[in-house]
RNA sequence: GGGCGCGUAGCCUAGCUUGGAUAGGGCAUCGGCCUUCUAAGCCGAGGAUCGGGGGUUCGAAUCCCUCCGCGCCCGCCA
């Protein structure tokens, strides 16, 4: 499709005189009215809907013919070009809506802490943070996906402390992990009522801070617990990192940053702390008047390894919105810092996932913790595997695939500028506009072409609601991944598969006349359809 | 006080960057469709003061102003 716009729109500019973009070409109402059209008339002066006559008129190119309907010049694709787009497919396949974006982007996702919970919050950040990179990747971006890890500070001497006082010598359940989120919830909630625990808690951070062997020893075993209980989720969500980044790495060398800057003036003390003056948008605060430095300081500390190791052209953060202030602050010391990337930072910022009854708080407790959330939809899914289709082999892999795909589309699928209130019905569902839904589509596109047993052969077809939803896959990826946008594509996934549950449902393939030709476009779809599924990090079963 | 985001049918949501074709979808409700490739589906019906008001424009969900509601942020939390 970007091909065919980048012509309509040389062409419009030259039988206009007017400069056309091919971002301005809309699409048309239906694609029985054309693929795409241009509103230039509108812009021409005189009788919009003479103009268009007049400038659909001059337009003639191999590709399309450009006919007025109304006041808009509309572009249909040429009588072959439902063949040549199926060839194109099946010729490319994995590799088919490639762009040519040639950037180096590194991509940090996901950043949970250990010790903590890992909640549905946090996959709503990892399931963005997989499909954005492969978009990017799609793009034609060379993408560096790394996870950094905050596995320091108030937040593990508190789990150390319960762990330690209400826990000693127990034996650990099977989650560590998941245990230890516990732990943390409890410990918070026994300070608050018990105050006095501050004090230990205190000394514990300071035993940690000063290299204490055994508080040592105990923080690296706990910190494990956490990274095996996250390299399990991350396995079952397709979440891969080329590099992970741990606070514990980095924190030791914030104070010579500190006075690096300093020294070049970009930060001075103020107060007694330090401060990087970034008015008139806000001060960025990197060291306490007690001399200790934030987690501001460590991201200046990150980012800076993060250059050094990879160079990347741009650098995106996966973080909710509520730290947007912060990231706003970083970027600027970071150019004043002197970093090229400084620039070319982004923060992706999303919107919280929150209950019904208010913001998820691990400290309390309140949370729907990931494993929860994975387990029922699997259940469910495989309630629904064995009820469908009983005789199906490996029905247990059929629902993994089915439920998590369902559980990460459902935080896909809406912008990222929208709070998700967490509901179990909804999310789990697997009708409408859902993960099943798409790839039940691409069962039905396996089922034709298993029991054809027999390739088609690319011809020219009907069907132009699917053929133009096949065309547009490379403009979907190339907007997603210039929007940092993974719903853009989450949800143009639900109208190819819409637009292929309706070709199905009208039009018979095996012995009908047009056979071969249909079957290599329900060829082409499948591909299509397994491509955007695995961009968006969701597997596509090939029965279900 | 300042900044950012959100407000579209009973519920959820796309569209807002770049103003234009009857405001798209989904869930729920109601009515149809399995002797042809899997009904996790398809077809149809009802349901929308696009938060309110004002403005710009031939034309506003989209741009501007203003007000209201909700959420988040604004140097010693992360």
């Amino acid at each position: 499709m970007l091909e065919l716009k980048a012509e309509a729109a040389r062409l419009l500019s030259d039988a206009t005189g007017k400069p056309v973009s091919p971002e301005s070409l809309g699409p048309a109402p239906k694609p029985e009215m054309g693929f795409f059209a241009s509103r230039v008339a509108f812009e021409l002066g005189g009788n919009p809907a003479e103009k268009a006559k007049e400038v659909a008129g001059k337009i003639k190119s191999p590709l399309f013919t450009a006919k007025a309907i109304g006041p808009y010049v509309n572009f249909f694709p040429s009588e072959d070009y439902s063949k040549q787009l199926v060839e194109k497919i099946l010729s490319e396949k994995n590799n088919y809506g490639k762009g040519k974006q040639a950037e180096s982007v590194m991509v940090e996702y996901s950043e949970p802490n250990t010790h903590k919970a890992f909640h549905i919050g946090h996959l709503r950040n990892t399931a963005l943070g997989i499909a954005l990179s492969n978009i990017l990747e799609h793009a034609g971006h060379k993408v560096i996906r790394v996870n950094y890890i905050n596995d320091l500070g108030l937040h593990v001497a508190k789990t150390l402390w319960a762990l330690q006082k209400f826990h000693a010598g127990e034996e650990p359940p099977e989650n560590k992990g998941k245990w230890l989120g516990e732990i943390y919830a409890e410990a918070s909630k026994k300070l608050r009522e018990n105050p006095e625990g501050d004090k230990e808690v205190r000394e514990l951070l300071q035993k940690m801070d000063s290299g204490d062997a055994e508080a040592i020893k105990l923080m690296n075993e706990t910190r494990e617990w956490s990274l095996d209980e996250f390299k399990k989720i991350y396995e079952e969500l397709g979440a891969d990192f080329d590099k992970w980044y741990y606070e514990s790495d980095i924190k030791g060398e914030t104070k010579e940053i500190v006075k690096e800057l300093i020294g070049k003036g970009v930060a001075k003390v103020d107060d007694g702390a330090v401060i990087v003056d970034n008015s008139p948008a806000g001060v960025n605060l990197l060291q306490r008047s007690d001399g200790t430095t934030l987690y501001s300081t460590s991201d200046l500390a990150l980012a800076k390894h993060k250059f050094g190791d990879y160079d990347p052209d741009r650098s995106v953060y996966v973080v909710g919105s509520e730290q947007k202030f912060h990231f706003q602050m970083l970027f600027e010391t970071l150019k004043k810092w002197g970093f090229r990337q400084g620039e070319k930072c982004f923060h992706l910022a999303y919107e919280l996932v929150v209950l019904k009854s208010g913001k998820m708080k691990s400290r309390e407790g309140e949370v729907i913790l990931y494993e929860d959330f994975s387990k029922e939809a699997k259940e469910r899914a495989l309630k629904e595997v064995q009820e469908k289709n009983p005789d199906l082999e490996d029905k247990e892999g059929v629902a993994r695939a089915v439920g998590i795909g369902a559980i990460k589309y459902s935080m896909l699928k809406v912008s990222n500028t929208k709070t998700i209130v967490f509901d179990w019905e909804k999310s789990l569902s697997f009708e409408g506009e859902t993960a099943p839904y798409i790839q039940y589509a691409n069962v039905r596109c396996h089922s034709i072409l298993d029991k054809a047993g027999k390739k088609g052969k690319p011809g020219v077809v009907g069907a132009p609601e699917l053929v133009y939803e096949l065309s547009r896959f490379d403009e979907v990826v190339a907007e997603a991944a210039k929007e940092y946008s993974p719903h853009v594509l989450a949800l143009y996934a639900y109208s190819l598969a819409d637009a292929f549950s309706g070709f199905y449902t009208k039009q018979q393939v095996i012995g009908s006349k047009d056979e071969a030709a249909l079957l290599a476009l329900v060829g082409a779809a499948s591909v299509v359809l397994e491509n955007t599924l695995r961009l968006l990090g969701i597997e596509a079963p090939r029965r279900m």
